[in-house]
DNA sequence: CGGCATCCGAGTAGATACTG
DNA sequence: CAGTATCTACTCGGATGCCG
């Protein structure tokens, strides 16, 4: 396992970033009023970042192809997280009213800025998969 | 609103990565068998998320402490996020058998490593929070 | 003090059937 | 096809009490 050295000046400067962020508010109050809170909670969702991920290499996917690809997700999940998705910004819907309707999403460009920071995350989390599978067992094996 | 471009460039390198991290899985089958999908669903918790970035800017904590901190979490919750976020490697615990118990939790410097990717991802929901909400305003009233 | 065990209620997710 | 509606099941999470 390569332990890559974070060093002191790193941690500060993460300490200083949480500040500016967060200093505003009453440390105390921090959970209760906070907007960073409210975004997070949508982009760390499940369905969410597979919808976004999916998007991001399919770059137009209709209602039931979504569904088939995260095969694990029901209508109802789906539809409600796109809808979320889709107001906030982070992606388009498109309707052709043919018969049978058509519908079609597709990442915003807002979609594509926030699906850059999302792949920063899971490639690290990629990266480190193994390890921290590691650690899991070596913990539950005390 | 800064409509910040994205070029097809960056569209195409996104996919690209996606690819690569799941392309060695049939990509139907995504969902079921992602390493992935299991980290993320550590660090993209709320209560974790929140717990880490306590950690990053009060070094120590103390279990009662970061209860306080983060007010409306239970201890069932906070006690078994703990749990798993040592156990992956996030954090340490350290417990001083005194009268009364003592227990230090820490972050680690893997713990550290994710704390930056983390405030990455924040950052940019804090810069964009706002286009957010007026996003979802806009949505809400047609 | 730290935190586990138990219980219990509310909310959420899934399955299914149905509609424009 | 793209959802919505309804019902059920179950999980999550909060409250409480207890113990090392």
């Amino acid at each position: 396992m390569e332990i890559e050295t974070v060093t002191d000046y790193q941690k500060v400067k993460s300490a200083n970033k949480i500040k500016k962020m967060f200093g505003h508010l009453n440390p105390d109050d921090m959970p209760e009023f906070c907007p960073i809170r409210d975004v997070m909670a949508v982009i760390s969702d499940k369905w969410s970042i597979l919808i976004v991920l999916y998007l991001g290499f399919f770059p137009i996917l209709r209602f039931n192809q979504l569904k088939k690809k995260i095969s694990d997700i029901s209508n109802k999940m789906l539809s409600e997280r796109l809808k979320v998705l889709e107001a906030d910004g982070y992606l388009s819907r498109t309707m052709y009213p043919e018969v049978p309707i058509r519908v079609e999403y597709q990442l915003t460009d807002f979609g594509h800025s926030y699906l850059e920071k999302l792949l920063e995350l899971t490639e690290w989390s990629e990266k480190h998969s193994n390890t921290i599978i590691e650690n899991r067992k070596k913990f539950h094996k005390k």
